[in-house]
DNA sequence: ATGGGAATGGGAATCATTTTCATTAAGGGT
DNA sequence: ACCCTTAATGAAAATGATTCCCATTCCCAT
């Protein structure tokens, strides 16, 4: 609860420089719900230093995405989303993007099962293709428990 | 061979006309060897069907794509990318996508395993948030054999 | 303190996708 | 084969997220 935030260190050893908008930008975010767009984050950001631009913070998350601290995702409404992806309170998740509303719900829960499975085919793919596996991503898109309703509706 | 494309049939259905660009869109589409944006359906077609608009191929495409026909990708090359889902000659299959090129690999190895897995998962998931699931999206990033050699000499 | 490269921010530019609207053409009924 | 209704189309303009440009500011090692 005190002392610098975790991620002050990881900006030294890459050489970068850890300055009030990149700072700001890493709070918003660690305080997030939800996946943030770049908009979203530059109207947090703003209410505490209003002179950070929009400019600035589609750069940032774009360097936060590049050491991995971030992950930017699209979950199809247009925008790219922005979700922190290490440190304390971030768990390694999955999702499920509703089709009607565009809701998106994190799910952990049977992941152990799918970690392990993962594992193998990570390294049976990074074999046969040569290719050397980072991360991966797993969505699952449909209803959510209030659009399935609404559908059912129009027919 | 011969006789009508099999996807003829599924408009009538739905109460959609066939009309000559969706078929040529539809042609284009089953010939595709990758995965195809707006832009190079539009140049494809645009070859035998010079009349075809860019437009007609956006709203082709959300049409297909709503009909369960293709499948609708975003690569992170900042625009969509549309693949044929059904039909013969075409599998479900998941993605392999190289940060460094932009290369995207299909693969259906490794895919009964995970099929059993995602059937549990889907199922779990579907009860525990009342969730209607309709797809799914796995997609593994890193770099591909090209890029794996030219990551190493930055170092 | 100073110099130099890194970082910033505002505005313009880009560019994929959407909207608008007048025109065309499926295809069911005749 | 011919009409009619209305879905579908295409050209051009609009939109909107993201990127580019560049003058200015900031960080930090010397
Ligand atoms: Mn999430
Ligand atoms: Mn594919
Ligand atoms: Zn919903
Ligand atoms: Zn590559």
């Amino acid at each position: 609860m005190h002392g610098p935030p975790w991620w002050h260190g990881r900006f030294r050893g890459c050489g970068y420089r850890l300055t009030i908008p990149r700072d700001a930008i890493l709070n918003v975010l660690s305080k997030a719900s939800k996946h943030l767009s770049a908009e979203e984050i530059y109207f947090a950001v703003h209410k505490i230093y209003p002179a950070i631009g929009l400019t600035t913070v589609y750069r940032t998350v774009d360097l936060l995405a590049g050491m991995g601290l971030v992950h930017k995702f699209d979950f199809g409404d247009g925008r790219s989303r922005y979700e922190l992806s290490k440190g304390p309170g971030s768990i390694h998740h999955h999702h499920l993007v509703c089709r009607g509303c565009g809701r998106v719900i994190d799910y952990t829960d049977f992941i152990d099962e799918e970690a392990e499975l993962f594992k193998q085919t990570e390294a049976a793919l990074s074999k046969k293709y040569n290719f050397k596996i980072k991360s991966h991503r797993v969505q699952f898109y449909g209803l959510c428990e209030k659009c399935k309703p609404k559908e059912e509706n129009k027919e």
